[in-house]
RNA sequence: GGGCGAUUAGCUCAGUUGGUUAGAGCACCUGACUUACAUUCAGGGGGUCGAGGGUUCAACUCCUUCAUCGCCCACCA
C-alpha cells in the first residue's frame, strides 16, 4: 500500500493529472456512430486574455457537464480556442510599441500585423496554459483561433454571402467613434455611464433682428461650431414666428436657418435644439429630414479641424469646451448653466469618451436575420437558464439596428472587398477574383485597392459553433456535433455573442446553434464592485490553485454560484478543507482494507439485505444523493449539487459511517462496503474536484484506468431503502441526545457514563443492536434498559422517538438545574403543541386543507402530546 | 424614463410548484492535540425571512404598494 501523505498536496497532483489526461489524448473526441455528442463551444477567450475568477468560474461550469456527460457515455466535446479581439490585441500591442517611442504608423500595416502575429505567437496561448491548470476537458487537439486560416475563410464566405443577400451594405451614417482606439465602434460596443454634466443655455441672435435672441440648451458647447440649424416644435407657441427666420451663429457668424422638427421636445431645455448634423445622431437625422448642410468639426483624435475656425482648430475637445464657455461668458451669451446628469457613451475597451461622428462604414441589415432568431427563443427551441434572460433576449431582437462591422484598426479580418477607381465595389474571396470581377465589368484590366477596414472581432464570432467544426466545407463533424447542447456566458455577452450566433446558426446552417443558454452571474468582491485589474480588487485565479489548488478553486467558486458571486479569498477554504477531508477519509480506508473482495457486488440487494444498518444506511444514503445530484446537475443547479456531495460525503459518510464503523474493520462487509462507497464517492464528485478525486482513484483502483473516463455511476433503487435511512437516524439522534447531556453538564470527554435507556414507548426500533455504536460515539460505559428509568436519582434524562434515555450523573447532580432545563424544553413544546392544536381544531383547515396534510398534522400532535406527557412524568419523577 | 434582480443568522448565501419547530458555510462561544484529517472533532448561542396592506384553512414562498441597493436597456439636446 503506498502511503499517503498527512495532507493532500494539490500542487504535485493538480499539474500530473492536468498533463497526463492532455498527453494520452482522454479528451479527444470524434464522431462515434454508436454513442450520443454532447457539445460545448468555449466562449473564445481573447488571446490578450490572462484568466480571471469570470473564466475561473465560466470553464468550471462547462467543464462539469462535459465531464459528467463524458461519464455518461456521450462523445462529450468542449471545443476550446481563442479570440483575436481586434482592438484590445491591438491595443496591447500599440502599448508596447508606445514604450519603444514607436506608433504603428511608423511601422507600416504589414509589419505591424506581423508583430501582432508574433505577439499572438508568443503570448496568445497563455490563457489555454491556464485552462489546463484549472482541469478544463477541452479537446485540446481541436484548438482553434478566430484568425486560423480556414477560419477566416469561413468570416468571408459570410461576408461574401450576406452581401450577395443585400444583408451588408456600405453608407455614411453617424456612428459612434472612439478618438483613442481611432475606429467606429457598434451600438453594443459602447458602454453608457450617468455623468453628472452642465445644460448651457446660449444665446443665438436673430439675424432679421441682432436685438432678438433664440436660447438654446446643449450639454456639448463646442458642437455648435458645426451647427447648422436650430429646430424648434412646430406646435410650440413661443416660437412660432421664428420658425423660417436666421440665426447667427455666435462665435462663427454662420448663417443657420431656424427649422420645425416635431423631435424637438417643448419641455426640455428651452425648447429650441441647435442642430449639428455631423456629430449627434438626432441631429444627423433632422439634417437627413431637412437637407442641411453636415459640418464635421473633429479630427479622428477628437481635436477640432479647420471647420471649426482658425481659433479652435487643433484644440482638443474638451479644452475647446472650456473655452468656448469663457469666451460667451465674456461675450454675454450663457445665460444660465444648469447641473444636468446624462449618459455618456465610453468606449469598452479604452473607456474613451466617444464621438457621434460621420463616416463610411459597412453595415449588416439585422431585421432580418433578427425573426428566425427571435422565434427560437420563443418556440422553446432554444431554453435561457435563468429563464429570465429571455426577456432581455427578445427585447433586444425587437428593437434591434443595425449592425456596423467596420473597424480602422489593422489586426482582424480585412473586409474582402476591392474598389476601383470609379468607386465600384468587387466583394471576393481575394484579390485575383476581385480582378476578374472588374475585368468583366469594365471590359478592361484596372487597378483595384482592397478597403483598408477589417471587421468587428464579433463578425468572426457569431460563427463559433460552426465556423471551428469545419464549415463551410461539409464535415463528418459539422454533422455530429452540431448542433451544440449548451452554452454557458455571463449576461453581458448576450448581445455581442449569443444573440449573433443565434442569427448566423440559422442563416448559414438552418439550424439552431445550442439549445440551453445558461447565464451565470459576475464575480464581484465582497463589496459588489466587478473584480477588474485597473480597481486592483482581483482575486488572481492563479494565486488560489496556487496556495488552495485547482478543486478547491472551483469547488468553492461554485459552491458560491447562485447569482452574482461575491468572493474573497476566505472562501476558497471551503473547497480546499473539503478536498483535504475527501483525501483524509481515504487516508483512513486505505489504512484499514487490506482484503477487497474483488468479487463484492453493490447492487445486489440479497447481500446487501443480509448486511448490518449502518451498511445498508450509507448504500442507500449514496444513491438517494446520487439521484438528487443527477437531478440537481441536468437542471443546471451545480452549487446545489455540491451542498448534496459535500453534506454526504462529509456528515453522513464521514462523520457518521465512518465512526460508526471504526473499529469493525476486520469485518469483510465493512471493507467491501466503505471501499466501494468511496469509490462511487469519487467518481460523483469528479466533474468538480477532478484531480483529488484522480489522484485517489489511482491508490485505489489504479487497473481501472483514469476515473475521468469511468462510466458515471447508475442509479440502485432497490438500494434505497427510506426506513434504512430513519432507523439511522434514530441511532444518530440518539447518539446526539446523549453527547448533548454530557455537554450541557460539562462532563469530560474522558469520561465515560452509564447509560439507561427505557424503549416501552417504541416498539419498532431496537436500541440494543446499536450498542456498539453509542458506546463508542456516545463515550457510555454500559447501556442498560431499564424501565423503572425515572426512579432514578442523579441523572440527566431525555425523550427521542418515544425512548427515554438518561445518563448517570455520578455525584454531581443539580437536580433542581436538570427539572429546570426539562421544564423549559416542555414549555416549548406544549407551545407548539398547542398551536396545532389550534389548527386541527379549526374546521376551515380540516375541511379545506388536503387530507394527508391534516393526517400528517394529526401525527405530528399525537406525537408531540405524547412527549409533553412522557417529559412530565420525567419532571414529576425528579427528586 | 423603461425593464430586471436582490433584500432570510454578525457575514456570504440555500430554501424547486404555499403545508413539520426556516437551513448551510464562515465568524462567534464552550470543550477536546480521541494514532484519517486542528484544513479536525463534539456541543452551543444567534433570524418577528426589508416595511405596510391583501389573497388563503395555511405565506419566506402568491398579489399589491413602498423603501434601500445593484444591474441592463433607452436618441430628449
Amino acid at each position: 500500500m503506498t502511503e499517503l501523505s498527512k495532507r493532500f498536496n494539490f500542487k504535485e497532483v493538480d499539474e500530473k493529472w492536468s498533463n497526463h489526461w492532455v498527453d494520452k489524448g482522454l479528451f479527444h473526441t470524434k464522431p462515434h456512430k454508436d454513442k450520443k455528442p454532447y457539445t460545448i463551444v468555449i466562449p473564445p477567450p481573447n488571446v490578450t486574455g490572462i484568466l480571471h475568477m469570470g473564466h475561473a468560474l465560466n470553464d468550471t461550469l462547462q467543464d462539469i457537464i462535459i465531464r459528467y456527460k463524458r461519464m455518461n457515455g456521450y462523445e462529450a466535446l468542449w471545443m476550446p480556442g481563442t479570440d483575436h479581439a481586434g482592438i484590445a490585441t491591438q491595443n496591447v500591442v500599440e502599448k508596447q510599441l508606445a514604450k519603444e517611442g514607436q506608433k504603428r504608423q511608423d511601422l507600416g500595416r504589414d509589419a505591424f500585423v506581423e508583430r501582432l502575429w508574433d505577439w499572438k505567437q508568443q503570448y496568445g496561448d497563455t490563457i489555454i496554459h491556464q485552462l489546463k491548470k484549472l482541469g478544463s476537458s477541452c479537446d485540446w487537439s481541436r484548438t482553434r483561433f478566430t484568425m486560423d486560416d480556414d477560419y477566416s475563410h469561413a468570416v468571408k464566405d459570410v461576408f461574401i454571402k450576406l452581401y450577395a443577400k443585400g444583408l451588408i451594405y456600405r453608407g455614411q451614417y453617424i456612428i459612434n467613434w472612439c478618438p483613442r482606439c481611432q475606429t467606429a465602434l457598434s451600438d453594443e460596443e459602447v458602454e453608457h455611464e450617468d455623468l453628472p454634466g452642465n445644460l448651457y443655455h446660449i444665446k443665438y441672435a436673430l439675424k432679421e433682428d441682432p436685438n432678438k435672441f433664440l436660447v438654446v440648451a446643449t450639454t456639448r458647447p463646442e458642437t455648435m461650431l458645426g451647427d447648422t440649424a436650430v429646430a424648434v416644435n412646430p406646435k410650440d407657441e413661443r416660437y412660432k414666428d421664428f420658425i423660417g427666420k436666421n440665426l447667427i451663429l455666435p462665435l462663427v457668424n454662420r448663417e443657420i436657418p431656424i427649422i420645425e422638427d416635431d423631435f424637438v421636445n417643448p419641455e426640455f431645455g428651452t425648447g429650441a435644439v441647435k442642430v449639428t448634423p455631423a456629430h449627434d445622431p438626432n441631429d444627423f437625422d433632422i439634417g437627413k429630414r431637412h437637407d442641411l448642410p453636415f459640418i464635421n468639426i473633429l479630427n479622428p483624435d477628437a481635436t477640432l479641424n479647420k471647420e471649426a475656425g482658425a481659433d479652435y482648430e487643433g484644440m482638443d475637445r474638451f479644452e475647446a469646451r472650456e473655452v468656448i464657455i469663457s469666451t460667451l461668458k465674456e461675450a454675454k451669451l450663457l445665460t444660465k448653466v444648469e447641473q444636468h446628469t446624462h449618459a455618456v457613451g465610453h468606449c469598452y475597451r479604452c473607456h474613451t469618451v466617444i464621438e457621434p461622428y460621420i463616416s463610411k462604414q459597412w453595415f449588416v441589415k439585422m431585421k432580418p436575420l433578427a425573426g428566425p432568431a427571435r422565434d427560437a427563443v420563443t418556440t422553446g427551441a432554444i431554453k435561457f437558464y435563468p429563464d429570465r434572460w429571455t426577456k432581455v433576449y427578445l427585447n433586444w431582437m425587437d428593437n434591434i439596428r443595425d449592425w456596423c462591422i467596420s473597424r480602422q484598426i489593422w489586426w482582424g479580418h480585412r473586409i474582402p472587398v476591392w474598389y476601383d477607381d470609379q468607386e465600384n465595389i468587387y466583394v471576393a474571396y481575394n484579390e485575383e477574383e476581385a480582378l476578374a470581377q472588374a475585368r468583366d465589368k469594365r471590359g478592361e484590366a484596372v487597378k483595384l485597392r482592397q478597403d483598408p477596414d477589417v471587421l468587428d472581432t464579433w463578425f468572426s464570432s457569431w460563427l463559433w459553433p460552426f465556423a471551428t467544426l469545419g464549415w463551410p466545407n461539409k464535415s463528418e463533424d459539422l454533422d455530429y456535433f452540431y448542433p451544440t447542447a449548451s452554452l454557458f456566458t455571463a449576461s453581458e455577452i448576450i448581445f455581442f455573442w449569443v444573440a449573433r450566433m443565434v442569427m448566423a446558426g440559422i442563416e448559414f446552417i438552418g439550424e439552431i446553434p445550442f439549445k440551453d443558454v445558461y447565464i451565470h452571474g459576475t464575480v464581484r468582491d465582497t463589496e459588489g464592485r466587478k473584480m477588474s485589474k485597473s480597481l486592483g480588487n482581483a482575486i488572481d485565479p492563479l494565486e488560489i490553485i496556487n496556495e488552495y489548488g485547482a478543486d478547491a478553486l472551483r469547488f468553492s467558486l461554485i459552491m458560491n454560484s447562485g447569482q452574482d458571486l461575491f468572493v474573497s479569498k476566505e472562501k476558497f477554504e471551503v473547497g480546499r478543507n473539503f478536498a483535504n477531508k475527501i483525501w483524509n477519509a481515504t487516508r483512513l480506508i486505505l489504512m484499514n482494507t487490506s482484503e477487497i473482495d474483488s468479487n463484492f457486488d453493490i447492487t445486489k440487494k440479497e447481500h446487501i439485505q443480509t448486511m448490518e444498518l449502518s451498511h445498508q444506511w450509507i448504500i442507500s444514503k449514496f444513491y438517494t444523493t446520487l439521484q438528487k445530484v443527477n437531478q440537481s446537475i441536468e437542471s443546471y443547479r451545480y452549487s446545489e449539487a455540491e451542498t448534496l456531495m459535500y453534506e454526504f460525503f462529509w456528515s453522513n459518510f464521514c462523520d457518521w459511517y465512518l465512526e460508526i464503523i471504526k473499529n469493525k474493520w476486520d469485518d469483510k462487509d465493512t471493507q467491501n462496503v466503505t471501499y466501494k462507497i468511496l469509490e462511487l464517492s469519487l467518481q460523483m464528485m469528479h466533474p468538480f474536484m477532478p484531480f483529488v478525486t484522480e489522484e485517489i482513484w489511482q491508490h485505489i483502483k489504479p487497473e481501472a484506468g483514469e476515473i475521468c473516463t469511468s462510466l458515471w455511476p447508475e442509479i440502485q433503487s432497490q438500494l434505497i431503502d427510506e426506513s434504512k435511512e430513519e432507523q439511522m437516524s434514530y441511532v444518530i439522534d440518539m447518539i446526539t441526545a446523549v453527547r448533548n447531556m454530557r455537554a450541557q453538564w460539562n462532563i469530560s470527554p474522558k469520561l465515560k457514563t452509564k447509560c439507561y435507556f427505557d424503549a416501552s414507548g417504541n416498539t419498532t426500533f431496537n436500541i440494543q443492536e446499536h450498542e456498539q455504536s453509542l458506546l463508542r460515539l456516545a463515550q457510555l460505559e454500559t447501556l442498560e434498559e431499564d424501565i423503572k428509568i425515572t426512579q432514578r436519582k442523579n441523572i440527566a434524562i431525555t425523550l427521542v422517538h418515544g425512548i427515554k434515555i438518561a445518563i448517570d450523573l455520578g455525584e454531581v447532580v443539580d437536580v433542581a438545574k436538570e427539572k429546570a432545563r426539562m421544564i423549559k424544553e416542555r414549555e416549548g413544546l406544549i407551545k407548539l403543541k398547542d398551536n396545532l392544536a389550534k389548527r386541527l381544531d379549526n374546521k376551515s383547515f380540516t375541511d379545506k386543507a388536503p387530507k394527508e396534510v391534516v393526517k400528517k398534522e394529526k401525527g405530528r400532535l399525537e406525537a408531540l402530546e405524547q412527549k409533553t406527557e412522557e417529559l412530565q412524568k420525567v419532571i414529576a419523577s425528579l427528586h
